[in-house]
RNA sequence: GCAGACGUAGCUCAGUUGGUUAGAGCGUCGGAUUGUGGCUCCGAAGGUCGGUGGUUCGAACCCACUCGUCUGUACCA
């Protein structure tokens, strides 16, 4: 009969996760080298919250007063629905548009924040996620675009991503648009039609050539044995496609871009009008140093398909990313952006053309992570003043040493366990990482001294030691001090030890 | 959403043809050692076998459904 209570399940809504110290400190760091090259570049900070109502998104679904099964939505008591923003673009543009009289443009923003998703989760695919985003509004020229490539540029570099291993890859949605125009898929009935064609261009550096061909057409078979259903064009449409597409990085510069689409399609002047674009955002970027081995024209890019109107560009990683298993993932893009003239003009009505682009932090972090090229935080843990002694005075005097340490800017601590068992302590600081003890029981006391203990290099003494009365006998490490010298003593420690990781970190 | 694989202790995993009381390693806790971390030794705790229902004298094992995880794919602002 003696049944347990039935406890409460701890668990983690699926797609969330819990961030550790390491992760926040590693996090923060990056934020604010992404920050530094903003503010470089003239950008201030502007925040947003985390819901907006559902309209200002955009988010309904057609035909229905539901939002979109993909948003987070609830309802507010006047029954209007609200949605935890999934992106911060539309939020921007619902914030510029509030307040376009106040705004001088051309206005350079930037902003970081969690954004969420109800999406199926994946590995480094949560459903809470965060964006840094930077955006130029009221900015009609391609150099407002080609800005915000080299922005892009200089912020992988400057998270420790060295040139050749990125690129950004550049493209204009009125080419896609003017291309699927020419091979007869324009018109309100083919809309349809255009985003399939679309989404298999997008496909191109999973699938390769072969597989976008057969997306193009009847479809495509994945390996679990489902059906993809191609958009059904003919072989002449989507061997223009194929030709259009397939470049493999060779359009180096604005002629042999406009050469390129020249060949395909040489009789569309709009198709031409929109290449140019490209070719002097190329020649743009080029003129201030920056190469093919970081800005590249390739019509394959697509993004979005909701806003852009013109320019579109993505960052993509190099580098092989390989997951805890050891296996390489596909990793794509880790950030992107482009030109979205229309999303202020559905608030105001006037035309305020926009640019700009969003890195996901979280999913960057997580292929710095695995490929080791994180800054792991050189944080220490606290210096741990153990407790000898029970009594009220006593501990006030432990707690004062804690508090002169940290009043010299050392980070400590003193022990808040139970104090009675003292092995348990110095057990405590070990797992804890402690770099030093600090211990006065009643014979230091008496004497005005401190026992000070560094704890790493008494860990590299005990692989020596077998037998463990030894060990505890002879103290290693172990130092005596005046109650006056401890806080030199401790720092002089501390800096050693601080000489030792950099000398092992320097191999 | 679709397809497939997998769910046994905190973690990694055994578990015979369906047969008594479900095991190991690691970890955790306690002791040897009540003023000294590591090592070693001894001991203990820890399980609705993911859940529900069914078949059976009997289910961790077989069946159905369901939940979760992983892989591929679709969607992705």
């Amino acid at each position: 009969m003696a049944k347990k209570p039935n406890k409460l399940k701890a668990r983690l809504p699926r797609g969330f996760v819990d961030r550790s110290a390491q992760d926040i400190r590693a996090t923060d760091e990056m934020l604010a080298r992404i920050r530094a090259v903003y503010e470089r570049y003239g950008f201030d900070p502007v925040e947003t919250p985390a819901f907006e109502y559902t309209d200002c998104l955009g988010k309904f679904l057609p035909d229905t007063d539901r939002p979109n099964a993909g948003v987070f939505s609830v309802q507010d008591d006047d029954e209007q629905w609200m949605s935890l923003r999934y992106d911060l673009t539309a939020p921007l543009a619902r914030h510029v548009s509030e307040n376009i009289n106040e705004i001088q443009l051309p206005y350079r923003t930037y902003r970081a924040g969690w954004v969420f998703r109800n999406e199926k989760p994946g590995p480094g695919r949560f459903r809470q996620f965060m964006q840094f985003d930077a955006d130029t509004v009221g900015a009609p020229g391609v150099q407002a675009d080609a800005e915000m490539c080299m922005m892009m540029a200089d912020t992988m570099e400057a998270l420790g991503i060295p040139r050749g291993q990125y690129v950004i890859r550049v493209n204009n949605r009125k080419v896609l648009d003017g291309v699927l125009e020419a091979i007869g898929l324009g018109g309100e009935d083919q809309a349809e039609r255009r985003l399939t064609v679309l989404r298999a261009i997008d496909k191109l550096d999973k699938f390769g050539v072969e597989g976008v061909k057969l997306l193009l057409g009847e479809g495509r078979k994945d390996d679990s044995g489902d059906f993809t259903k191609g958009a059904g064009l003919d072989t002449n449409q989507i061997d223009m496609i194929a030709n259009l597409v397939d470049v493999k990085g060779e359009l180096q510069d604005r002629k042999s871009f406009n050469e390129h689409l020249n060949y395909i399609f040489d009789d569309h002047q709009d198709i031409l009008d929109a290449g140019a674009e490209i070719g002097n955002l190329i020649n743009l970027v080029q003129s201030c140093g920056y190469g093919i081995d970081r800005i590249i024209a390739d019509p394959s890019c697509v993004r979005g398909l909701e806003y852009y109107t013109g320019t579109v560009f993505e960052a993509e990683l190099l580098f092989d990313v390989t997951n805890e298993k050891g296996e390489v993932v596909q990793f794509g893009s880790v950030g992107g952006g482009g030109r979205y003239d229309g999303l202020v003009k559905r608030f105001t009505g006037r035309d305020v053309p926009a640019t700009g682009f969003s890195i996901g932090v979280s999913r960057l972090m997580t292929a710095l992570k695995n490929l080791g090229k994180l800054n792991t935080s050189d944080v220490t843990a606290p210096v741990l003043v153990t407790v000898m002694d029970g009594d009220v005075e006593a501990l006030g005097r432990y707690q004062k040493m804690a508090q002169d340490l940290r009043n010299a800017g050392i980070r400590a601590e003193m022990y808040q366990g139970n104090w009675k068992k003292f092995g348990n302590q110095l057990k405590y600081a070990d797992r804890r990482g402690c770099p030093i003890a600090i211990i006065q029981g009643s014979d230091e006391r008496e004497a005005g001294e401190v026992q000070i203990k560094d704890l790493i290099e008494g860990k590299r003494l005990s692989e020596e030691i077998a037998d463990n009365v030894t060990w505890r006998e002879s103290r290693p490490a172990q130092v005596t001090v005046k109650e006056a010298d401890l806080l030199e003593t401790v720092r002089g420690i501390l800096d050693g030890q601080a000489d030792d990781r950099k000398r092992a970190s320097e191999g």
